[in-house]
DNA sequence: TACGAACTTGAACACTGTTCAAGATGTTAG
DNA sequence: CTAACATCTTGAACAGTGTTCAAGTTCGTA
């Protein structure tokens, strides 16, 4: 029966944790991960850095709120392939992390601040359960849906994380030789998207192993 | 028709780049990633921090160098799965694949440095090429098959990774509430593999988008 | 013996995450 | 209106980080 002081808006000078959190979203989207400090956030916020250690207990649990934040920002309309050729759960699953990776895309260094929090308790479980859920809802076995939706988790994680790498690389001037990866420089086609490539493989293995 | 010093063995004082790397990969193994600081690995070779920035330019690239003799550092017999039920291409593939996953698990957060040098003209190419050729030579076109291989080597460094930071994690005390995510928990089966798994997964999936 | 290149040192710079006693602010009760 | 209490905020400090740089030392060669 207390703390109303989240009403509307904060107009005091008092800050609660979910000010520090939007302030440190959109820190990250200004300087990136590896520039995101205390300091610095706390500077933004004018405040002192000790001042963000009585909302959260150390840097770890902000960036696992943050994490959160990112997982559960699902866009609008995300980009649906719908192939023709394909199940439907294979589509719905598709879906789901094409809408993971639209999150990721979607906050500078996205992936990778998702990555680090991943190991404790994995914060990211939510995005893994939309992407199983179409697996178990077609009749797959738990374990084998299991290890097919962390496959497609960690692609998509490793492909973003990769290409937000490249970016800041690329962003920070000096562009490494980049042997050209991404398969569209080899190929002369249209230009695949290697992620949904890479996940349709799963899923077509998937669908081989039990036509359901 | 200088620099002869690197003949048998330096028995003076003076370190050279390989005695460098060798004490930080021993160092990596004592404390690990987190704690891997240059000043610790200076106090390690008897000598001042600023030293190591004579044969290293920077943290950066000592760790790109620890990258690379992780990923060259193949075992004499990996873990050969030899499934009779899939082609041959196919366990040439997985026995890179894991041939490449025993060589991070060789090294205390192995996965971690691979990864994070992976981005900057992919420290970790000779790997995937070990993964990517026998796809090729199974007829698979230059595309598909690039995705095929990536796809696996983001599986391997993401599920390494995890596992390592899991093993970091509770060697440090605290277990996170681990909801038991490596689908052994789960099945009643004969604990399958989960990287197995998924890597058959993609491969699988290969298989049937061009019988070759 | 002398020169120049190969290394090493010690001190410093500009940061980092985090802690802690002390003070300021806000809300509630007597 | 004042006393008390929990809620924040401050300023200073601790221990550590990667990195730079002028100054030294050691070395192979001429």
């Amino acid at each position: 029966m207390s703390n109303f002081t989240e009403g509307i808006a904060a107009k005091t000078s008092r800050l609660n944790r979910a000010d520090i959190l939007a302030a440190a979203l959109q820190l990250l989207d200004e300087v990136g991960l590896p520039d995101l400090s205390m300091r610095r956030l706390a500077g933004k916020l004018d405040m002192q850095p000790s001042g963000l250690y009585w909302h959260y207990a150390n840097k770890q649990t902000l960036l696992a709120k943050m994490s959160d934040h990112i997982v559960d920002h699902i866009l609008p309309s995300g980009t649906l392939a719908s192939d023709g050729n394909a199940t439907e759960w294979q589509n719905r699953s598709l879906s789901a992390a094409c809408a993971l990776r639209d999150s990721l895309l979607a906050f500078r260094d996205g992936a990778e601040v998702v990555s680090s929090t991943l190991a404790l308790g994995l914060g990211a479980g939510a995005a893994l359960e939309r992407i199983r859920q179409p697996l178990i809802d077609a009749g797959f076995a738990m374990d084998i849906a299991q290890v097919a939706a962390e496959s497609i988790m960690f692609l998509v994680l490793g492909q973003v994380w990769h290409q937000q790498q490249r970016m800041a690389a690329e962003s920070l001037g000096v562009t490494a030789p980049e042997v050209q990866t991404t398969a569209e420089a080899i190929s002369d086609g249209p230009a695949i998207d290697p992620l949904e490539a890479g996940i349709s493989l799963i899923l077509d293995g998937l669908k081989q192993s039990q036509p359901a």
